[in-house]
DNA sequence: AAGGCGTGGGT
DNA sequence: TACCCAAGCCT
């Protein structure tokens, strides 16, 4: 048993991530000083499945027409989806929309600091209310992404692979690592995920820029190959339905106004695919409309 | 609880 | 070229 090398080896590990963070945080809008809470919501949503480099110009597009909760929720869905442009997942417009309705009613047009009301918004999950709480509030919650789940798997567990997602003993292992004071705390949630992303990455780990190089029980154990439960695959995109809806979506988007039925015909050869498509948009109020009156985005 | 849900860059 | 991957959420 080497339990006390290894507590004492775990506990190194925040200190030389924040330590790195400091140095070597990029300069993402959402570290400016005095970026708002709802500007962190925003880019919180947007990174939702979404790399940085595409996200941030949409961001400042979107924050500079609406720069507040009560702005957004004063121009329409149809706007949002629009603005959203080609950023994927536009119910995540139709969300973030829906959550800026729900703040400007219910919160006064202040974003909430709690997880349970955070919560509560529409397209905010588990993962989005921590971030929100700990880095537009200071908040000492763990935070736990894709990255920092791949870091505390090599690191800590010496597993090359996190995995299927485990939320609870992921955030358990987090909490474990996270330092009481609550600004280092946010430096780590932070520092964590930016390790992982431009220096732990998935393949091709770049080991000799790592700050915790020495401490990884992953490169300790001689770089084992992963053999645990495999993470779900993402299902192949050409031909899918998401391909179809994607294609009808960037036509709603484009079109000033509605789009006749045979315009929608012309996107794609299969009626049954296409119609399965278009259902599912208008069950997600993605797109609202009938065939004798085409179809539009949600006002 | 497994699978649907966009899009584009990297290898 | 195909496939992988990306600050997840929802049902």
């Amino acid at each position: 048993m080497q339990g006390a090398g290894e507590e004492e080896r775990r506990a190194s590990i925040p200190p030389r991530v924040v330590a790195w963070f400091a140095q070597n945080a990029r300069d993402l809008p959402w570290r400016r000083p005095g970026f708002s809470a709802w500007g962190v919501l925003v880019s919180e949503i947007m990174l939702q499945q979404t790399p940085v480099a595409r996200v941030i110009p949409r961001l400042e597009q979107w924050l500079d027409r609406w720069p507040t909760p009560d702005a957004l929720a004063a121009d329409s869905p149809a706007e949002a989806v629009r603005a959203w442009q080609s950023l994927g997942y536009p119910r995540r417009a139709l969300a973030l929309h829906a959550a800026a309705m729900a703040i400007s009613e219910r919160h006064a047009g202040v974003v909430p600091d709690d997880m349970d009301a955070l919560l509560a918004l529409p397209g905010i999950g588990d993962y989005t209310a921590r971030a929100v709480a700990a880095f537009a509030y200071g908040r000492p919650v763990p935070v736990v992404d894709v990255n920092t789940r791949r870091v505390l798997a090599r690191a800590v567990h010496g597993q090359g692979e996190a995995g299927p997602a485990r939320t609870r003993a992921d955030l358990a292992a987090m909490q474990e690592l996270l330092p009481s004071d609550p600004t280092e705390a946010q430096a780590f949630n932070a520092g964590a995920m930016e390790l992982g992303q431009t220096v732990c990455v998935a393949r091709s780990p770049r080991c000799e820029a790592c700050p915790i190089a020495e401490l990884c029980a992953w490169r300790a154990a001689g770089y084992p190959a992963y053999t645990g439960p495999a993470a779900p695959r993402q299902a192949r995109y050409e031909g899918s339905d998401r391909q179809v809806r994607g294609l009808i979506m960037r036509a709603l988007r484009h079109s000033d106004g509605p789009v006749p039925a045979e315009a929608i015909e012309l996107l794609w050869p299969d009626a049954v695919q296409r119609e399965r498509a278009l259902a599912g948009l208008l069950r997600d109020g993605l797109a609202v409309g009938a065939p004798e009156t085409g179809y539009r985005l949600p006002d």
